[in-house]
DNA sequence: TTCGATTTGTTCGTATGTATT
DNA sequence: TAATACATACGAACAAATCGA
């Protein structure tokens, strides 16, 4: 009888990674809404017309890259941007003292652009294709900390206007996904330290001659596809940026 | 008959979960050396007297977390400090090109130390407690990018000395795992820009009034034990922190 | 409140494939 | 070639959590 799923697959997988593959396709194509619930692994065994088990062991390696989350009893849905995912995985800045909290935004300017050479580079599109660009600073306890300059593709957000994105509910990502079926799942984030420019020393609040530390980044979707790059300029002085792989990890 | 190992048990974890606790204590106590094979999963198996795949669950988790390296046909293994090993998930210092290098390390102190405030909470030792503490530079492409001050406690590293460390052939954290048994699976890092002393600013070939990369790292063995606490200035003249987490992980 | 259906979580067992020595 | 070790895939049974009737 066989294998259907196999058929016609000329990098021979195994059973669960073309498994793994096909929800992938299937989250990417949008067939399930962020928060939305998978068919049950009974379920899906049954479409793929394997065990059970081939099914968890595909499911377990999306759980693991925080793209799935499982509750027991409950069902398997696709992870949403909510604050305390935010707050795990998204985002670095952390108080001097180790308190984590979630920064509050205020947006400073929202601009159709084209794209220069660097967004060109990480978002992989054509140099001067249409760009969306928002500049917004990041408050903390009350205080200015973080400035970001955002520069997305225009052709991502098609109808994506000032007023949407500054009255948006909830995290930048979440918009994305609830609005755009644009799911953040990876970043990456390159940083140096230099010396800011003076409108954003200004807006942060930096004295004179302090450095700053500079953040770029590019958010990831499936596939490795990059749909949003950021630089971002933090002051330091009372915060800094904390790296901790696996901390928030199964215990 | 029941299950020998849930017994004595006041927090009930699953099966899998204390198999990997018992697996981790054998780690911790030095039962296997770096690089040598563990038990087969068959002996395992049989040794607690669980099924192979409950086995295979517990060393799941530890594959995932790179303290354990399974390799089909040969074993499984105690993850040692290579050089590769180094280059993907505890040196994260790039070039602004992308390029990945390992650094070359030159000594320029060693000394005995007691901790201070900051060392004694950072390593949870008592504030005054012996300690070693070592001064590198880091070298890339021949240059000097990276300035190191690492204190470790000397209670771990009882006959280390300036000869043993200065002669050591691979990594730091390969010396550690194979001359005193102490293993580092973690590290948690802060990073903050700043300006360096001038005698590090002289070392590193930074011009006057060009800001750094300050990272304050602690290294942490099984149990999340720090055995190690690192802070490092970087020249991000030409290079840059890379965070990327996932990127070198599971395809 | 209780009960039953549904869903994921754990554990066992077996068979077979693939890589290494 | 044979033995050994991990990898994949299947199936079954029961536990635990959730949710609605």
């Amino acid at each position: 009888m066989a294998n259907t799923l196999a058929a016609g697959n000329l990098t021979f997988n195994p059973l669960y990674k073309e498994v793994k593959i096909r929800i992938t396709r299937s989250l990417a194509a949008g067939e399930w809404q962020s928060g939305e619930a998978l068919p049950s692994e009974t379920r899906l065994a049954a479409q793929f017309n394997i065990s059970i088990g081939t099914v968890r062991k595909a499911i377990d390696e999306l759980v693991a890259e925080k793209i799935l989350l499982r509750q027991q009893g409950r069902g398997t849905f696709v992870a949403t941007h909510t604050d305390d995912r935010t707050l795990f995985y998204f985002f670095h800045i952390v108080g001097k003292d180790g308190s984590k909290e979630l920064p509050v935004a205020e947006m400073l300017s929202f601009r159709n652009g084209k794209a220069d050479s660097e967004n060109a580079v990480r978002l992989k599109i054509a140099h001067g294709a249409g760009t969306l660009r928002i500049r917004n600073v990041l408050k903390l306890g009350g205080t200015p900390v973080i400035f970001d300059d955002i520069v997305v593709p225009a052709a991502l957000f098609a109808d994506l206007d000032e007023d949407t994105f500054g009255k948006r509910d909830g995290t930048i990502y979440g918009l994305y996904q609830a609005r755009y079926g644009i799911n953040v799942i990876r970043i990456s984030e390159r940083l140096s330290a230099a010396k800011p420019p003076l409108r954003i020393s200004g807006l942060l609040g930096i004295r004179h001659g302090v450095p700053a530390l500079m953040i770029k980044r590019v958010a990831y979707t499936y596939n490795d596809t990059p749909v949003e790059y950021r630089v971002s300029w933090v002051n330091t002085e009372n915060h800094e940026y904390l790296s901790d792989l696996w901390k928030n990890e199964a215990k």
